[in-house]
DNA sequence: CTTCTGCTTAGACGAACTTCTAATCAGCGG
DNA sequence: CCGCTGATTAGAAGTTCGTCTAAGCAGAAG
């Protein structure tokens, strides 16, 4: 990738803190978060990460996932951008094919946004 | 509202059992959860949602929310309305005002999609 | 080196989204 | 009834997104 022109999401800045307990969300806090959310909110996206996740060993070849859609290698390939740049998955080449996995981290820290919970959520309790 | 343009999401469809052990996602169900991630993909509804969450007596009024933001009212009342027809807030009007608040269950069921939990959601554990 | 396969990049196009202004509806008070 | 405030609807402008075709890069094999 030599030409960097999305932008660059910085997956651990805040991930470490239960994110606010019931202070609502700020401005820079939610256009943080907002593209990770929006990275997940495609049906193709999600099946995708779904694929990958479900997959043995935890990592999938480009190859086992493009057969699951009726959409063209170079469709899968932007969508799979998507997913990397959000930080959601991460990827290697090994010889002929490229292997993608899951960051369980980030979805954790978007499962915990959502959550209910007492201090750990958008939802009081 | 006499005029039902938007599609109407039926928020109860699935949200009972725990989703996907780790069947990967099919179509019809990336189809149907895509659209709740839309809706909260947006930093101005992240913002709301979690404003009127975080809202004393759990319920916000509309002349609450608008002051946080520097968009117009019109742009607002479209936000709750993308929030709204995704079943993550309901409202009610009592006289002069209308009052938000949110529908906890479905958060819960986006969270627990997205757990890294065993037999929970996307991610096997 | 050449060719083949796997995957990504580049560019284009139509659909969808976000925001605005202007207009409309709903309730309240003179 | 009339006007005022709170909120939504309608329609338009600009931007972003999802998909495609065509072209390019990377590794393996002849």
């Amino acid at each position: 990738m030599s030409k960097q022109e999305l932008p660059v999401v910085d997956v651990t800045a805040g991930a470490c803190c239960a994110p606010l307990a019931c202070e609502p969300l700020n401005a820079a806090e939610a256009d943080e978060l907002a593209p990770l959310f929006k990275a997940i909110a495609d049906p193709v996206r999600l099946r995708l990460l779904s694929l990958i996740a479900c997959h043995e060993g935890g990592e999938a070849c480009v190859c086992d996932l493009t057969g699951a859609f009726e959409l063209t290698a170079p469709t899968i390939s932007h969508h799979l951008k998507v997913l990397k740049q959000a930080g959601l998955i991460d990827s290697e080449r090994r010889g002929t094919w490229v292997y993608y996995w899951i960051n369980p981290a980030v979805l954790q820290r978007l499962s915990a946004i959502l959550e209910p919970q007492q201090g750990a959520g958008l939802v009081p309790a």
